[in-house]
DNA sequence: TCTAGTCTGGAAACCGCTTTCTAGATCCCT
DNA sequence: AGGGATCTAGAAAGCGGTTTCCAGACTAGA
């Protein structure tokens, strides 16, 4: 907690109310611009605050009002760019308010996700829990202990949990529709890690293209990361695929950058597109192209989720993100395969 | 505040007191596995606690106990690369020793910057302030009030304030000697952001460089972002160099954007280089050469700092972490200029 | 058996603020 | 001028824990 600059005691309301001679209780009416307070009287407090640099506990307040002005967000791994998005969303569409934002980070585990929200949520007002990866009776159970919650990137099991969801087949559909255009008849799926809600999505998505003319899928078992994609790359010729659909940006930039190492041209001979849209897709060499989340907004919608229920007003409906295709110099029309 | 489930009023440690039989004194006790209570107490108390799901309130706990078991980190921008894994090393250090973290981000700017460090300060138990924006007159004012606090990427205008640097001379000295050696005689330096410390340390280091075989430094006026480096592009071309030396990564990912759209050949006919080291680079093609900086590291020793003064054990020492030049291909052997 | 010493657990103060309740002062209208 | 309505500011009761202090029980030694 702070104390003075001198190692002195804290300065509290009492000293305050001393100095100015007043009860605690004007002092704190005058603090919070509360009631009508006597202007001579507001004038001599605030001038004694000011002289004693007093600034209320934060903590005293919580515990008195019986809230914190803080929200948590829980993310699985901080060092994806992803959920810095969202968390940046979250952040400063919080901090409009006045609220601030705890941030853990369950270190892609499960089990300590479980107990981070616990924790977490106990410290804040309200809770944002991102792509969570315990499994879905767990989360079930879990939810109702957590309110007021949100849940981005993942479906609740209960009700009454707004939760913000992307639309993956979309996003899927969308790269695809597009690589077919370009006459690609074979493509290959960059597959994400096993358990992944996301990489499901996709994989549903792909599987029940309904049209007729749609191009053949072949699933090449991969991951999430940059080294994924890398390392991928052998795996994806040997399908023959004359484009690369890759579960994520990371993954696509892995790639991009296996195949340029190899000299292989990109999109002459094969194409390779992400799925994200993170900032850096943008600059890759050659431009990425990707299904983009507004990841920023997923944040921002969060908030506005939690507010709404912070503030007793009408909850807002669930929303689901429909990722923009956005069309860069990494695809291009399907390489003539010699069979 | 947590609430039950059902909408009951919070379970507090009167409930349990009661519902056990016993003093709140004996309940805090047993919780906290303090002095010796008679241990079928003990068990009787848990089994309430667990059967009531109690779990104490944090915040009444901060305010009884004077430490609220949480720390603060400011950064400008929680957008960029640097911060973010700062943030993650500095998250996961704190969670290993029970600590949560509060971020805030100042969107770069300095005002905004002074009220939210005041402000954050006052929630938690001590500071972390990275690369502060704000000028340094300022910044050795508002320092005392806001101790404990660690500077990261930032020299201390005032004494006793543990501050983590970055020692940007040695890494500019590190590239441009690894670009003499292949033959470049004429670099261009895209400057960073006028006010930046890190700009103006990368300038010295440039301007001293003592070698009478020096290259030649042409400066170009630039910024921190993509887009800067992007938009640079022809400014580079003109000063006839045969490498860009780079702000930071960002910059340099950015005019490898556009000299790859631009057909330029790199590092055939020019070489580039950034600085920072993000995960990025190395998937860049062509892969850049940096100077790396471990931030992740950066964040894990701010709360080596920050423990050992909330802990008053003996004050590390101030660090100065020397980045690492990563050689990739985006710089090679210079190209000939035809004067 | 009596007294000094040790343990256990409860009563109560405390952390620093908010907010209800209330007494007294002020105001207004007849 | 009198009496109710209105307003201001203080006293005190929380918020939910921790911790000091102390009384009573129990142990042990002479």
């Amino acid at each position: 907690m702070a104390r003075t600059a001198h190692g002195g005691r804290r300065i509290t309301i009492a000293h305050v109310a001393e100095a100015a001679g007043v009860s605690r209780a004007t002092v704190s009416r005058v603090m919070n611009g509360l009631a009508t307070v006597d202007p001579e009287i507001g004038r001599r407090v605030r001038e004694a605050a000011e002289q004693l640099n007093y600034s209320p506990s934060t903590v005293a307040r919580s515990l008195a009002m019986g809230r914190t002005q803080t929200v948590a967000i829980v993310v699985p791994d901080l060092g994806n760019p992803m959920f810095q998005d969202t968390l940046r969303g979250l952040s400063r569409a919080a901090a409009r308010a006045g609220y601030r934002v705890l941030v853990a980070d369950s270190a892609e585990n499960p089990d300590e996700e479980i107990i981070l929200a616990r924790e977490a949520r106990r410290r804040c007002d309200a809770l944002v829990l991102v792509s969570p990866r315990m499994d879905s009776a767990v989360l079930g159970q879990l939810l109702p202990e957590l309110a007021p919650v949100v849940l981005v990137n993942r479906e609740s099991p209960v009700d009454g949990v707004p939760s913000l969801a992307v639309d993956y087949g979309a996003g899927i559909r969308a790269i695809v529709s597009e690589l077919q255009r370009l006459g690609h008849r074979r493509l290959a799926y960059l597959a994400g890690p096993d358990g992944s809600y996301g990489n499901r999505a996709r994989l549903d998505a792909l599987h029940h293209l309904l049209d007729a003319e749609s191009p053949e899928i072949v699933e090449v078992p991969c991951g999430a990361m940059f080294e994924d994609g890398y390392r991928a790359k052998d795996a994806v010729l040997a399908t023959g695929a004359t484009a690369a659909v890759c579960f994520n940006d990371l993954v696509a930039l892995g790639l991009l950058g296996a195949l340029h190492e190899a000299g292989i041209d990109v999109p002459g001979r094969i194409s390779v597109t992400g799925f994200d849209g993170i900032q850096f897709a943008r600059f890759a060499s050659p431009a990425l192209t990707t299904a983009s989340v507004p990841q920023t907004q997923l944040g921002e919608e969060a908030w506005a989720r939690l507010w709404s229920v912070l503030s007793d007003a009408e909850p807002a409906d669930d929303l689901t993100v429909t990722p923009r295709l956005e069309i860069r110099a990494s695809v291009g029309p399907a390489h003539q395969v010699h069979a």
